[in-house]
DNA sequence: CAAATCAGTGTAAACGCTTACATGAAGTAA
DNA sequence: TTACTTCATGTAAGCGTTTACACTGATTTG
């Protein structure tokens, strides 16, 4: 491994120039900085970040805490941030969180350890006390997905309750009266502002249904829907994976979509569109959030201070998606 | 922030002998150790990891670096990566390697310049020289889902001709005799090596055709099927996102799965039971084998000596997982 | 022309930790 | 008693950087 060391002595410079010229800190004469360059070049040197991370007490670290890596919209959320990682020479920090509170605290802490500042936290479980210490001893800890108000300078969240609304206002374009709402069942906010969106525009559903917001989850609200199935003519599902979920199990009982019942679902992930009929959905702009996120991160924690203008507004809309899981009522 | 300086004065020692508490290392009298191990409660202290790697030249990190952590298949790679780095109380350090090979070498050196000696890469482009310069430099470094047959002892992959065997057995074995190969256009062997396995069985395909191994790229090569449709009883899709593409295409030409045509993926991607109808498909035990990587890197690379009994074998098999996309042709 | 300013560079002390080596006390063997 | 172990701890030199401060010589200012 060549050090600073190294260079300093071929260059004929002190290791300070050569700092100097690495971090373009500083005044250098131009020879001598091309002197060190090409010492550089020549040593193939690397600057340790390591060593770097523990001088400056600066990090090159970004960090991220999300519940499961292996959620494909997760993975979205992951693949964003590193983007930006890259894109400010940091190195993405991954942690999962889990699903409760004490190894989501470990995650946070884990990174600390490694002296990183800059983070953005998808948390499930942490109590507003835990997030508070954060926040008042992390100038760069931002929270996506959440929205806090007392700290909401320091959030990136979606329009839950706009999300429901579009979505009502969708199905009720088509003419349908007859709604139902599968809902998650997981002690969030955001099942409940999406509900009550939809209410807005159908102050009450003919059925409300609350599941596991998974697969499995939504085939077991199935069986619920198609005990009431001359009830309802739509249904709003809490996200994809649910909806698609409902559907498959429906039409394992030959009940047809969007023919017999209309559908839409909430996250236009991947597979929205790999099943049969496409999915209706509301676009979650994950991607967009993520960035913002970031890059707040980076700002705050002083990490990066080219990214000054970000976007004032933290919270994001989704939007419709028509594909053709809903159709019109008649 | 509160160092080793503050426990030991705290709790009237040196910081060597903290240092010791802290790693185990050394004899260390029970009543000392109690001593400051109450000093480090009292504190709160938490070493630094970034001062500890530098100073030990050990490091903390277990570096990933995948294609595209938005994929699935990749999420759930690195899903199990971060699992044994939690286990073994080391962080995930994930970087994407992108699509070309300068991408990917940057991806190694950012693991690199952080210290980090122990990494599990998944590589698409990357050619033998610069394998074989990093295998020759860093102990830690393995490669999965790719057999280098000088550095086997540190590749993990899957065995695609068995794989490729199996699937056409599974035809085989419900009586089609006219089957259609849609495989991946990308210039990687595991395309090769599956048509190769699926060979043995079936000497020759009714038909062949290559595509992006996408959604679109499966809709793509439907096309071709369609045209086809007469010479052809099943197909064998490289990837269960191609296959859910050409089930998606059929469906539009009115051409059902399983009744007329039958069809089985790859990979047992998680929604290869979202789609209608669920897919009979080979399982990819990528789990297990992103585990086994990184558990290897840790001992290769000295950084975990407690897991050295590792399966010897390093090639994966993948199984056949029967559902509703194949079925008896007469 | 003395004083002040400034460009350009070096010196050396951190950063928070580990660890080789030194030290000293107590026990043991001769 | 002397010499040798063994246990327990401390001292201090790193690890590869950054950076406050000091220094020099040249240029500007009044």
């Amino acid at each position: 491994m060549t050090t600073v060391k190294d260079v300093a002595k071929l260059a004929g410079v002190s290791t300070a120039t050569v700092s100097r010229v690495v971090n373009k800190s500083g005044i250098v004469n131009k020879e001598t900085e091309s002197k060190v360059k090409s010492a550089m070049k020549q040593l193939n040197y690397r600057p340790n970040t390591v060593a770097r991370a523990l001088a400056s007490k600066k990090c090159t670290t970004l960090g991220l805490v999300v519940p499961d890596v292996s959620d494909p919209f997760f993975g979205e959320l992951a693949s964003a941030v590193e983007q930006i990682a890259r894109f400010t020479n940091m190195q993405l920090l991954l942690s999962v969180g889990g699903q409760d509170e004490r190894s989501e605290q470990q995650a946070v802490e884990a990174l600390i350890d490694q002296n990183c500042d800059t983070m953005v936290i998808h948390s499930k479980k942490m109590s507003f006390e835990i997030i508070s210490y954060y926040m008042e001893k992390l100038d760069g800890f931002v929270l996506i997905n959440q929205n806090l108000p007392k700290y909401a300078e320091r959030c990136i969240w979606l329009d839950n309750e706009y999300g429901g609304m579009l979505a009502a206002t969708h199905l009720e374009s088509q003419n349908h009266s007859l709604v139902a709402v599968v809902n998650s069942c997981y002690e969030i906010d955001d099942p409940l502002l999406r509900k009550n969106g939809f209410n807005k525009v159908y102050p009450k559903a003919s059925l409300y249904i609350e599941s596991a917001p998974t697969f499995e989850g939504g085939e077991h609200a199935a069986e619920l829907l198609v005990e009431n199935i001359d009830k309802i003519t739509a249904v709003f599902a809490y996200n994809d994976v649910m909806a698609i979920g409902i559907i498959t199990k429906l039409a394992e009982h030959g009940i047809r979509v969007p023919e017999d019942i209309s559908i839409i679902g909430f996250d236009d992930s991947l597979f929205a569109r790999f099943c049969q009929p496409k999915l209706t959905t509301l676009r979650y702009p994950i991607d967009q959030m993520a960035k913002h996120a970031a890059l707040l991160s980076l700002f705050l924690s002083g990490a990066n201070t080219e990214f000054s203008n970000l976007p004032k507004q933290h919270c994001y809309q989704p939007f419709l998606v028509e594909r053709n899981s809903t159709q019109k009522y008649d």
